[in-house]
DNA sequence: CACATATACGACCGTTCTAGTCGCAGTTAT
DNA sequence: ATAACTGCGACTAGAACGGTCGTATATGTG
């Protein structure tokens, strides 16, 4: 119901993790696990989709691990969610790729449709660099134009 | 991973639907589920749960049904949402009610909160009403302040 | 070259959440 | 009184998610 996976939730942990240590050497999985207190083998698994999508850089052999690919300022939250979830549609038939069956009788599908739009846009509004700042004071990442 | 119940859906139309007809007679779970091709059961239970929170009132009985207790205009999506899904938290640990065992090094947390609250916003902007009107080349119901 | 250490990948379980059903009690119009 | 309807809670089946493990493979080091 509306909730972020935990496994993206691990991703941003480790980029924002690796966007704060950026320039110093490659960390393993295992590494950042340890700094969070996070199961070592999810947490590889999430970096492994993280590599997949291109979003860090994996380094294979001893004293490897990985490291992000972009500057922090480029990769946005919804990227690093979309990689590890899938792509974000709060409902099943936004796409109208038909696999609601009442795509005729539907009536709320438009409307929602421009929600989701909405939301892709916050979460693309958020960078990592934005997440890594320290400042707490800002008073909102992003405000309502209504 | 981020998208919306079955049954919020199932409640949208369903309030949507007592929204165009409103001043009519009562609708019954029934009546509103065959005309969008939907278990009959399920609607009920998601009506009972909309009927709890008063954002539609029951009427007990024969020829009984549901109606809208507030004006379209005052009914949000939010509402009908939290109404039937719970409280809309996109992490487990945006509440401060200590759930997240990793309170201390999560970093992601108040970033997250304010994503989270952009979320809110957007989805407590979007009324029935607005959903029921059928202008289809309104721009976008929201947009983002940067 | 051989070894230690790292990722890559996929199969695999247990648990939790969701969709959907059923039966019974309570309420109202006729 | 009775028929038709909702209210409510327990229940089942199935999918999704969190998490683990084993194996293959690549790489730096002695």
């Amino acid at each position: 119901m509306f909730k972020l996976s935990k496994k993206a939730d691990y991703g941003l942990i480790a980029v924002k993790h690796l966007a704060l240590h950026r320039g110093d050497h490659a960390f393993s999985a295992n590494e950042i696990a340890e700094e969070y207190g996070i199961s070592a083998t999810l947490m590889a698994k999430v970096l492994q989709k993280l590599a997949h999508k291109s979003i860090v850089a994996a380094k294979h052999g001893s004293s490897g691990g990985y490291q992000l690919s972009k500057d922090p300022s480029q990769i946005s939250a919804l990227e690093v969610i979309s990689a590890i979830d899938g792509p974000v549609l709060i409902t099943s038939c936004v796409t109208n790729h038909g696999n609601c069956d009442a795509t005729e009788r539907c009536s709320v599908k438009e409307p929602l449709r421009r929600v989701n739009e909405s939301i892709l846009n916050v979460l693309s509004s958020v960078t990592i660099a934005q997440m890594s700042s320290e400042d707490p004071h800002e008073p909102s990442l992003v405000a309502l134009r209504t």
